[in-house]
DNA sequence: TACCCTGCAGAACGTCCGTTCTGATTTCCT
DNA sequence: AGGAAATCAGAACGGACGTTCTGCAGGGTA
C-alpha cells in the first residue's frame, strides 16, 4: 500500500469527518468545495487513486457511492446497552430498577458493555456506580461500575448485591443458602464470611461484570 | 407514532437490506423497482410519511440521502480493539509487547473496549489476563483483564504494571518516585505500601481500566 | 534536451435523480 | 350513496452529479 498524498489524505480525512454527521457520503463537487479543489476531476483523480490503493471503494455512475473501507467502521461492535440506574454505597438503599427501565430508555445514563463481558441473556441487566470502600473486600473500589441482573434471589457461590437489613447495609458477596441462614463470602478469601438470618437479607441482583476506569 | 402502512414496511425492508450490503442509500428510483412501485412519485409520497413519523430522516434535493433512524444500528458502538498479550501473575514475568503488535493483529485474541473506559489516546493499548491472588491489594483479582498502555515510566500516582527485579515478582501499584526510591502504593488504603531502589522497578505500563466478568 | 509520469485546471456532456403538477383510483366514514 | 381523505399513476422539469476530454506545469531520468 503506497504511501498517501497529503490531496488524498484530506479527502479522506474530510469523507470521514462528513460522514460522521450526515450518514451519507459527499459528492463529488462537495469534496471539491471542502478541500479547495479547482476541478471535479482532479477529485475524480484523487478518488481512483484511493480506490486503488483500497482505501475506499466505488460504484461507477451512483451518487455518493464512496465506502470507506478498513476504516473505523470495521470497529464497530454490536454491544448491549446498560442503564445506570445511580450508585451503591454502604450505608444507602439500593437503587431499585422500575420495569421497563432497563434496555431502550435513553433518558439515563448508559454504558455499553463490550461482548467480552456480555452474559448470554442481557435482560434485565442494569449499572450502579460504586461509593466509597466499604466493598474493598469483593475486590470492588471507589468509582468502579457494577453491572447488575435484577433478581430477587440467587443459587449458591453466586455473587450478589444485597440489602442486610439488620446492619441496614448494602453490600457485594458470593451468596450461600444454609437451611434458615445465609452465608456471604467475600470474594477476598483470606477475608471472614459472615452469616446472618435468611430473612434479613434482600437480594437486589446478581453480580455479572465489574468495570473500572484507573485514572491516568 | 402512526401504524405503519405496508407500502411503507416494505419500502423499509428494502432500506434496511439495500444498506447493509452496500453501505449508501438507493435511489428513488431503485427503491420504485424493488418495490414494483409503478412511479416516483408514490415512493416520494410514502418517504414523506416515513419521515413525518421519525423512522427516517431525508435532506432535500441531495441525492441517495436517507437516513434511518432509531434502528438497530443504534446499538452499534465504536470501540477500540485491543489485543490479549497473555497473562500477568505474581512470579512471572510480565509479557512485552513486541512492536506494532498493539492494533490491527487479528491473529491473538482481543478484547473491546467501550467508549465509557476508553482513554483519549488509545495508542499502545494491551491487554494481560490476571492469574492468581497476588494483585488483591490493587483491587483485581484472578481472572480479571488489565488494560495497559505500554509505559517505561510514570507519573506519581499513576498505576503501573511494574517487575521487581529483587522480589522477582510482578505487581500493580500506584508509582511515587521519590528521590533515588520508588513507593509502590497498593489501592487499598489499608495495606502498606512498599519502598524498593527505584532502579530495581521495572515499569511496563500504565494501567488503563480493568475488566471482570462475573461467573453466572 | 527530449521524454514520460504525476498532479492539476477548466469545460462540456449525458445521465441520474429529487421534485412537482395533474389527474385517476381506492379507502373510509357518515 | 356521497364526499372527503388517502394512495397511486404518469409525465415532465431542472438541477445534481459522475465522467471524460484537452491542455498545462513541475520533476525526475536517459
Amino acid at each position: 500500500m503506497p504511501a498517501i498524498s497529503t490531496r488524498q489524505q484530506q479527502i479522506l480525512d474530510f469523507l470521514r469527518e462528513y460522514h460522521a454527521d450526515r450518514s451519507y457520503m459527499p459528492s463529488i463537487r462537495e469534496i471539491q468545495l471542502a478541500c479547495g479543489i479547482s476541478s471535479t476531476s482532479v477529485v475524480d483523480y484523487n478518488l481512483r487513486l484511493l480506490e486503488r490503493d483500497g482505501h475506499i471503494r466505488r460504484s461507477p455512475d451512483i451518487s455518493r457511492a464512496i465506502e470507506l473501507v478498513g476504516d473505523s467502521e470495521a470497529d464497530l461492535v454490536e454491544v448491549a446497552r446498560v442503564p445506570i440506574l445511580g450508585a451503591i454505597a454502604a450505608g444507602e438503599p439500593i437503587p431499585v430498577p422500575e420495569a421497563g427501565a432497563y434496555a431502550g430508555d435513553d433518558d439515563r445514563e448508559s454504558l455499553s458493555l463490550p461482548p467480552e463481558l456480555t452474559p448470554r441473556d442481557t435482560d434485565n441487566l442494569y449499572a450502579l456506580r460504586v461509593k466509597g470502600y466499604s466493598m474493598i473486600d469483593a475486590c470492588v473500589t471507589d468509582g468502579d461500575i457494577v453491572v447488575l441482573r435484577h433478581a430477587r434471589d440467587a443459587r449458591n457461590g453466586e455473587m450478589v448485591a444485597a440489602w442486610l437489613s439488620m446492619q441496614e447495609e448494602a453490600t457485594l458477596k458470593h451468596f450461600y443458602l444454609e437451611g434458615e441462614n445465609v452465608r456471604l463470602m467475600p470474594a477476598n478469601p483470606s477475608m471472614e464470611p459472615i452469616v446472618v438470618p435468611a430473612d434479613s437479607v434482600q437480594v437486589h441482583g446478581k453480580v455479572v461484570a465489574v468495570m473500572r476506569r484507573v485514572a491516568a
